[in-house]
RNA sequence: GGACGGAUUCCCGAGUGGCCAAAGGGGACAGACUGUAAAUCUGCUGGCACUGCCUUCGAAGGUUCGAAUCCUUCUCCGUCCA
């Protein structure tokens, strides 16, 4: 099967703007494209995973990928889908994201041998005269086609400054630029940058006579329309320091079961057959697709090690074992009186309550147990001797941590 | 620049002098049921030394025995006018 059509049976593509062009271009390895990152962290999450996954599809295919981190664009904030104005950010702290990305990147992207390219769009607009700008861009857009655009529709109503009306010259004179420079054929997004990809292409027909492509990918959302990648805690990284391998897999391994098979059929590079035999799964047996889902990406973003150890902790956590590489947590010893520990205080050592009263509410409904009994009563004590193996501490049914006094 | 209107706890949103740590909903968390799913039901949702104390209703002052509520100044936002 052609790439294109993968990537349709995928349910990837969201829209294009001219399918035959497209079609030609990525199938036969003409494209060079370019995916938009806002360094907006330190380190790359869920959401620009879907991104990275389909750069490593593409390149596959034998096209050049350009990732274009948005060094610039982070300065003023794209409102695309918000509704309130992004904090500014210094230039320091964007340059240290930028250095993060990078590093990430590298994971899934080959850049050897001029294979793929970093650039930031720092490098032309930062120095970017004002006036220069204004006369060789501003003529090409028409403020009553932007107000038209669906990115900036519903922040006409609670407001949107200058700064970010802005965004999609700035956004579109990047696609010019990496047309001019490096032959930039095709951008790729997600589908809320739609308009911002369309400035693009347009400013590229007006200045150069050319035409560009662009394609948006159907954003990774959830059945009830919510999107992925967001947790309690904040956003699922890929940083293994932000969020560990086991919580990476964990998060996979909890979808509902309505999106199993869409994420997986987004996501991984399972074989298209393959992934239709398990659409026919139901039931119980969904928890297999889960599991697979879980390991795929797990092993994609951790490496296949680390997806294993992961995949190992969570079956002998579930199945009432003692997992050896379970999340650990350290109590130190000035918690103990008599040395003995009350089970509040444990709860919150072990990070996985807040607060005293957090850790009190949980253990009075009856929330917690450790290595495997319930605690019936927020005044039980635990002995020191008693964490020599290292206690399992349970929040729940599905937070464990085993303490050990540190 | 002018005239109005607004800012409340994670989010939405009620509250216009004490009965307010602040209704209701959502979300989150915990319990039951399950398949580490969904739906449903129940509980719970600022902190702490928890029948008590402390911090919180955009910010800073003030009035009052007492302020989320009244006054002053400021910040931000919206609507209309320029």
């Amino acid at each position: 099967m052609e790439l294109y059509d993968e990537l349709v049976a995928r349910g990837l593509i969201a829209q294009v703007t001219d399918e035959s062009t497209i079609r030609d271009l990525i199938n036969n390895g003409k494209a060079t494209f370019y995916i938009g990152f806002d360094p907006t962290a330190d380190s790359l999450h869920v959401g620009h995973f879907m991104a990275l996954l389909l750069m490593k599809r593409l390149q596959l295919a034998g096209n050049k990928p350009i990732a274009l981190i948005g060094g610039g664009t982070a300065m003023i904030g794209d409102p695309s889908g918000r509704s309130d104005m992004r904090k500014m950010m210094t230039t320091e702290m964007i340059d240290h994201n930028v250095e993060c990305f990078k590093k990430q990147m590298s994971r899934f992207i080959d850049f050897s041998d001029g294979k793929a390219l970093i650039v930031n769009n720092a490098d032309w607009l930062r120095n970017l005269n004002f006036l220069d700008f204004m006369r060789e861009i501003g003529p090409c857009f028409s403020v009553n086609d932007m107000l038209r655009a669906r990115c900036y529709v519903n922040r006409m109503e609670s407001g949107l400054s200058f700064l970010e009306f802005s965004y999609m010259l700035m956004q579109g004179y990047d696609f010019y630029k990496l047309y001019k420079d490096y032959g930039c054929n095709l951008e790729f997004g997600g589908d809320d940058q739609w308009s911002n990809m369309l400035a693009g292409t347009e400013l590229i027909r007006k200045k150069l006579g050319k035409d560009a492509s662009a394609m948006t990918i159907n954003l990774l959302l959830k059945h009830d329309g919510t999107k992925m990648g967001k947790t309690a805690g904040g956003a699922v990284w890929l940083d293994p320091e932000k969020t560990s391998p086991y919580d990476f897999y964990q998060y996979w391994r909890n979808v509902d079961d309505a999106d199993v098979l869409k994420f997986i059929r987004m996501m991984t590079f399972i074989p298209l057959d393959q992934v239709d035999e398990m659409d026919k799964w139901e039931g119980a047996q969904l928890n297999k697709a889960k599991e697979i889902l879980a390991f795929e990406l797990t092993s994609m973003v951790h490496g296949e090690e680390e997806a294993k150890k992961a995949q190992e902790t969570a079956k002998a956590i579930f199945t009432g074992g003692n997992a050896e590489n379970m999340p650990a947590a350290t109590i130190s010893a000035d918690k103990f009186k008599d040395d003995a520990v009350d089970a509040i205080t444990l709860l919150v050592a072990a990070g996985l309550a807040a607060s005293r009263g957090e850790a009190r509410r949980t253990i009075q409904q009856g929330g917690m147990k450790v290595n495997d009994s319930k605690v019936e009563d927020i005044a039980q004590t635990f002995a020191k001797a008693e964490f020599a193996e290292g206690l399992v501490v349970q929040k729940g049914k599905k937070n464990f941590k085993k303490v050990t006094i540190g």
